[in-house]
DNA sequence: CGCATTTGACCCGCGC
DNA sequence: GCGCGGGTCAAATGCG
């Protein structure tokens, strides 16, 4: 089962952008009313710019997908595979001030709100969570921050559930993988098996 | 023992 | 200028 979205306008351009959420128990029973759905897009427009957005509903699961490009994210940035921050994460604070002051561009990220029991959806890449944050006027606990564990690859994904229904995970995906999903394992079969991908040509 | 997670501290941007 | 909140670091801890 695969869903698809396409994302693009005049100054950016996506590939097709594939979601399988084969391995979330999705009850497809349930789904949020449009009220929500749209009060909940209306958020995430506002927390995050995004000047474009998508919608994708499948078959048998429950969820939607944001495509999100900034105003300040040119094709420049989104075709340059990420040269700009290929100092992002190096320790020390140095250079974490260096990389602040001259991180002037948000990476794309898309959002993911996901009617899941699960916090970490099984997506392909292998994550190292780094931080976790308490939400402010939330009885849920908290916000995940992981980093994609491809030294050479700096995705980053945030994870939260929501306030208003504790049933629905929003996954947040900033930067755009250079790698394949199963790279860091055993890859040899991986690629033409059914692991999903994100972001990853 | 090596790697992942937890967690408190810290930095920085932003709004007032 | 100050305080708040989001995001990240890194030492401590846990786990296989």
């Amino acid at each position: 089962m695969l869903s698809q979205g396409f994302f693009e306008d005049e100054e950016t351009c996506f590939s097709p952008f594939r979601a399988s959420m084969i391995s979330v128990p999705f009850d497809s029973n349930q789904t949020l009313s449009p009220s929500q759905h749209s009060k909940q897009e209306e958020d995430l427009t506002s927390q995050f710019g995004a000047s474009h957005s998508f919608t994708s509903q499948s078959s048998n699961a429950n969820y939607w997908a944001w495509g999100e490009v900034s105003g300040i994210i040119s094709n420049k940035i989104l075709g340059m595979t990420r040269d700009h921050d290929h100092h992002l994460g190096v320790s020390g604070m140095n250079k974490m001030k260096k990389l602040k002051s001259r991180r002037k561009v948000r990476e794309p990220r898309f959002c993911f709100k996901t009617m899941s029991d699960v916090d970490i959806l099984d997506d392909g890449y292998k994550w190292r969570k780094y931080g976790q944050k308490v939400v402010k006027n939330t009885q849920h606990p908290s916000r995940s921050y992981y980093r994609c564990t491809q030294d050479t690859c700096r995705v980053k994904k945030r994870v939260e559930r929501l306030v208003d229904d504790p049933r629905m995970v929003i996954t947040t995906y900033e930067g755009r993988h250079a790698h394949s999903p199963s790279q860091n394992e055993d890859d040899s079969e991986a690629n033409s098996s059914n692991v999903p991908n994100f972001f990853w040509l």
